[in-house]
DNA sequence: TTGTAGGCGTTATCAA
DNA sequence: TTGATAACGCCTACAA
């Protein structure tokens, strides 16, 4: 290959190596605009200047500096992710289908953390949404005004949580709270708990009316405690509370918790599923490798965060809507945390 | 408060709500450029005029294009944190950490996935580079020359990988190593099996070679079995290859690989710790979950993912290094898979 | 098909 | 202290 023309190559090593349209114009001997538009929609050149431009770019190892392009467009090609907690497992799911459809069309994402606080949440995105085409909310604890406002300004949808026609991605709550009340009911439970998650959380109070329903058709009691905090920490502390409660049977808000609670069971010498049944919804990882493993609500997080993110794009590339695909499906998996209710209590 | 001249006001609806130093200036009675110097570097303008502006930029909710300001300035205040796979567990804590701290010092992470394959890890870099100020490497399966390359270009920081003089945050293999060794020894096993990572994982040599080095200090037999998939999956697959070397003790690359060993294990009959000692590496959620609770090696990996931004920032802000706070200590974490060595084989 | 020129929002250099 | 003006790299009418 020939050496480049020694003042071309000083510009480009001046800018630390990237080369621009200047650079392979000057080397391809036309104008900047043609290479905008042979390296931005090819077909509408020339096939020779085409080729000659491409052989520059490639020589010049160019790469279109995305800033520069996104102020005339006002694209960033970039997606946000807003997760309250990263090292939440439930995240990770919803984490990569986002990543993958993102870079599947090209996009980068963007995630944020928002330490399940409504505060940081509001700051975390006021400061990505300028940089971003579009948001995708996973576990928001903003109220609903604050949702609806954000949503006008750039696309946006949410996961696991519905705030009037904002889009969003939802799981089928009912059809899993009602194989999950089928589940034990048959076993016997005629005693529930429902272990909430945080206050501001839609899908827990969801589950819980699903629960509520479901209860009333089965003719089981059920009661609700709570607010707790989604981790395991939150299931560890409510033990007292649900033996207070004399029930045989707990549904947490979510495996995190379930997993805490079978821990403080397991401590204070109660018997699971012996003497009482513990279940718990998402299927994160970790909930197969627990003892007993842990019957759960089987959540498609990962697809979850993919349509999200398919949903954005598209009314970022069609400016419509994308079409419904309607509910998660949701799936229960029984394992070895619930059992038959104890003879006598 | 008063009514916006109708024609700004007209103006900035336009742009999607969005106002820009221009229009400010307009509402102030100020050029642009006063306004730009007032709320980018306060304090060398005169107090009137910046509380002029500040009250004008309030008022229309102003916040800075960060494209716009990118291009003159060259930098993005993003960081890129490149893994191989997102929903390995390792990697979480390794995210949240590198995510803190860049939030900490006003940064955005930008997180990509390269699927454990080079040739996808090249080009998302390649994708990335040009839209970050500096990159942080968390798995990287690159060859030693093309990561030398990159560190010419932009900061970068290497996470659990040495390469020439790459900055980088290392854990202190070694005595981690040592105290597993120790521990198995202790127990009188003197026929131990490695269980091999990635081909290209550095991490996964160091580890060997010090167990090598521990192994002949001890007196004690090792093999290394691999390369192996850095799975669960991976795990599983190799339990015929430790039976028939009649191992007593199993030491995985990592807690994921020792956990699909003593599935397989168990599925098998083989009693853990009774007849086969398992322990890994890392301490990921799920290792106390697991029955037997695994032995292993915690690795501080939050503390690595903050230590490599910082690393990357010190080396935009400063413009020269770190200082090297040396290696990450690691302590072994003795739970229930390690046992004495079975009587009789 | 290709070149010209203006603009995207901000910073930075000079004057004033 | 403030104002004018030229970058920054790319896109896009519009003209040739």
């Amino acid at each position: 290959m020939e050496e480049l023309p020694p003042e071309l190559a000083a510009r480009i090593k001046r800018r630390g190596g990237a080369a621009t349209i200047y650079d392979i114009a000057e080397l391809a001997g036309v104008n900047p605009s043609t290479v905008s538009r042979a390296l931005s929609k090819p077909g509408r050149i020339s096939e020779k200047t085409e080729a000659k431009i491409r052989a520059a770019a490639e020589r010049l190892d160019f790469q279109f500096n995305p800033m520069a392009r996104a102020l005339p467009t006002g694209r960033s090609q970039t997606i946000g992710l807003l997760v309250a907690d990263i090292t939440n497992p439930v995240v990770f799911g919803i984490v990569r289908g986002a990543e993958h459809a993102a870079a599947a069309a090209g996009y980068t994402l963007v995630i944020a953390e928002s330490q399940e606080s409504g505060e940081a949440e509001a700051q975390a995105i006021s400061r990505l949404l300028p940089s971003v085409d579009g948001l995708v909310l996973a576990t928001t604890r903003l109220a609903d005004e604050k949702i609806s406002a954000l949503a006008e300004r750039k696309p946006m949808v949410l996961i696991n949580r519905r705030v009037g026609d904002v889009a969003g991605v939802l799981p089928d709550v009912e059809s899993g709270v009602n194989a999950m009340m089928d589940h034990l009911a048959g076993l016997g439970h005629t005693s529930i708990v429902y272990l909430a998650g945080p206050e501001t959380s839609w899908i827990s109070r969801r589950r819980w009316e699903s629960l509520l329903d479901a209860a009333e058709r089965l003719d089981v009691g059920v009661v609700e405690i709570g607010p707790n905090s989604p981790t395991i920490e939150g299931g560890r502390e409510v033990l007292r509370r649900v033996q207070a409660a004399r029930a045989t049977a707990v549904i947490a808000f979510n495996d995190l918790m379930a997993i805490g609670l079978m821990q403080a069971a397991a401590a204070a010498g109660i018997d699971v599923p012996g003497a009482l049944s513990v279940a718990g919804f998402d299927d994160i990882f970790g909930s197969e490798l627990i003892v007993p493993p842990l019957t759960t609500v089987q959540a498609q997080l990962e697809l979850a965060g993919q349509r999200a993110v398919e949903k954005v794009l598209s009314r970022l590339e069609d400016g419509r809507d994308a079409i419904d695909e309607g509910l998660l499906a949701t799936t229960l998996v029984v394992r070895g945390s619930t059992g038959p209710r104890p003879p006598v209590r």
